[in-house]
DNA sequence: CGGGATCCCTGCCGATACTG
DNA sequence: CAGTATCGGCAGGGATCCCG
């Protein structure tokens, strides 16, 4: 076990460096967890959701998330148009991994907030 | 279950954002995995597993992790000085959950990476 | 050995204005 | 409505030098 380390060095092959570098940003789990409780949310809703983004991080956030087959876009050509947005199977799969952080991040903010004090 | 809607705006008390900021940056969870690995590592044997990472960073890294005690430091008062770093058992409680998202990484970087070079 | 202190640069992100 | 384009601030992070 301890003789077989792993590459804790190796960025293009870490998977946790890989699966951060994805939803580690400001707000993408913010929107996939948005989405998971929603379902289906077009552009301007999901805006309407997490007020305090812009618009352009938004797009930024949702092409990137549709880019890694995460999030899932389907325009209608409609005038005005319309978007949907949704989760794909894959981030289904990943859903249930973020709700126990998001749970365990519920327990625990609060002492982790006190020891930030103490310390700071 | 849709009429009560979560703050999803509320920076300070989003539970996502909030475990998001203290270990979403580029090295936090490396170093906790490899302290979850290891059990006690020195400062020198953290700074050669992960090669790539600067002697600031992982200082900076080290502390926020130790203010919210997630990683606890002893000092042996000698010379040349020798400190040790572990996981808390705060830090214990979060490690299944991501030993859940590297495995999920695992599984699914790889087609992840495909999607990508399709939209790109 | 285990850091601190500084300099500097990149890129994330926000604000604003414009478009089909 | 659902974006695109552009400008700019500033924080994250790297490189280097210094210290007890």
């Amino acid at each position: 076990m301890e003789n077989k380390v792993k590459n804790y060095a190796d960025e293009e092959h870490c998977p946790v460096r890989n699966v951060l570098d994805r939803f580690g940003d400001k707000w993408s789990m913010l929107v996939l967890m948005l989405l998971s409780d929603m379902e289906v949310l077009r552009f301007n809703e999901i805006h309407k959701y997490i007020g305090t983004i812009s618009q352009k991080m938004l797009t930024v956030t949702l092409k990137k998330l549709e880019a890694d087959g995460l999030v899932e876009r389907k325009a209608y050509p409609e005038i005005p148009p319309r978007v949907e947005y949704s989760l794909t199977k894959r981030a289904k799969t990943l859903m249930p991994i973020i709700q126990d952080l998001a749970q365990w991040a519920n327990k625990n903010m609060a002492d982790i907030q006190d020891s930030r004090r103490k310390v700071v």
